[in-house]
DNA sequence: ATATTTTGACCATTATAATGATCATTATAA
DNA sequence: TTATAATGATCATTATAATGGTCAAAATAT
């Protein structure tokens, strides 16, 4: 009834995602990995949903002009964290 | 006029979201990390901003129950950008 | 069709995240 | 107040992400 997400699932749709992005952009791996600096196997591996750090995944967030976004979000989720008294 | 948000400032604040929803849990360092199955140095670097892996913080947010959320909204955006064509 | 580019798969090496410990400081409880 | 717990800081070791390379297969271009 309920399927469980694992964290597996949730770095291969991250992965594809990416992907998805960056084929829309029409640009290689090579190309992505050199507009981060980084190496081609991160871009591969975070494509092919294998572990990465969060600064390989903020590269790319930046490198879509989502970092502020995120940014924001997060900010935001805090605030409402510490604002709301706890209900228990 | 526009303040740019760096990488390092968005690893701070979800250090400090991270830090927040602990403390609204009333729980220690040491409890997260248990139930986490990983070492309180790593919640700690993760709270201090420092870089992690996108297994740490996926860990946090399936302790959160937001995994599945997460991957809905991954899965919806990419989605997204495969069915829109390209504008150019 | 063939040529070219891209990608997935390896692999050895390097860089660094994760671990487990200790200690001093700070916050909280008694 | 004093005792206890929690946190930030540091460090040595271990685990693993990142790098740079090669190669074969797949996709794309000519």
């Amino acid at each position: 009834m309920f399927e469980t997400v694992e964290i597996k699932d949730v770095k291969n749709e991250i992965g594809l995602l990416v992907k998805a992005i960056r084929k829309q952009r029409g640009i290689s791996q090579i190309q992505l990995a050199k507009s981060l600096d980084v190496s081609r196997t991160t871009i591969q591996n975070l494509e092919l949903g294998k572990n990465f750090t969060v600064n390989t995944i903020l590269k790319v967030l930046r490198e879509l002009d989502l970092l502020t976004q995120l940014h924001n979000e997060v900010t935001q989720a805090k605030a409402h964290v510490v604002n709301s008294k706890s209900m228990y």
